[in-house]
DNA sequence: TCTCTATTTGCAATTTTATTCATATAAAAA
DNA sequence: TTTTTATATGAATAAAATTGCAAATAGAGA
């Protein structure tokens, strides 16, 4: 058990680092860079840093670490140029259940108004700073729901 | 294909009121509430859905949705005395992409400023009300960036 | 309606992951 | 040091999860 702390680092980094499909592929990253174990004590490892493996978008597998499981950040693109009916809109990436959009300054509060009026059934409400709003999202309500929602009144959010 | 909707929509419910340890006993569940189902096409659900199996502080394993797999808090200690020259900074608790920090009264707002300035990198932004700020981390922050970043003009802290 | 296409599913086999059991190593206590 | 206890690990095995393939179903369009 020469060091255990110093591998279950190095798992923690490669895992962020790296699109592992599988413990086998995993191990054998790890054997390379000197590591003696096998796969029962990855297992073990994965297990105790509560590791969890996901669905990629490519349809595989990969592990992530508990507190990125549920962070897919989306960006998209803000539209045009700043003539005609601008909505302030710039972007939205999401994180876990909750949405920030960044507006133009003195935006957000209208849009967020919008957003209010528009996404009864999607969040559960919207809080606006200046260029900023934050959107909690209801339960069940996917992020392409939200977007597809927006659209409907901010043109080119996609 | 009767309805595969709605069982994906009982499927995070079962898995978010009960431990299911695996995917044989979930199937049980799901055929007691009478869907007709085998056990290749729940792995086949589970994968859409991006549920994860994690690591049970008894031993066993889990299923979560995966937002709330990073669902763990650190309480953090709060500094000292209201003597000196005090941030107003009580807390940091973390709960997925998610931090609360809790402020003295009236704090939070010249708070969550700084914040905004010095954790550019590390946040998409910051909500405050009058004794709490809402800190939105940013993909692939941890947190430890974030408390470490927020020594550098918090003291005491940690 | 009929045809064509895309989606869903089960079965069976495979692959992957977890655990049992024994052993070894380390740490703590005497 | 010697004994005791806890922790870590591998080999083999058991258990669990995934997938290829074919069949069934649903939906779209003619």
């Amino acid at each position: 058990m020469k060091n255990k702390g110093n591998r279950l680092q190095t798992i923690k980094e490669v895992i962020s680092t790296v699109r592992v499909g599988g413990q086998e592929e995993l191990l054998k990253i790890l054997q390379d860079r000197g590591f003696e174990l096998t796969q029962a004590t990855l297992s073990r490892d994965l297990k105790q840093l509560q590791i969890v493996k996901i669905a990629t978008a490519e349809g595989g597998y990969t592990y992530v670490l508990p507190e990125r499981a549920g962070v897919q950040t989306i960006q998209r693109k803000h539209h045009g140029a700043f003539g005609g009916m601008s909505t302030g809109f710039i972007s939205i990436e999401f994180s876990g259940q909750l949405a920030v959009i960044k507006t133009r300054p003195g935006y957000a509060g209208g849009l967020a108004y919008d957003i209010d009026n528009h996404l009864h059934k999607e969040t559960l409400g919207t809080i606006a700073g200046d260029d900023t709003i934050l959107l909690v999202l209801r339960e069940g309500v996917s992020r392409e729901e939200i977007t597809e929602a927006l659209k409907t009144f901010i043109p080119n959010i996609k």
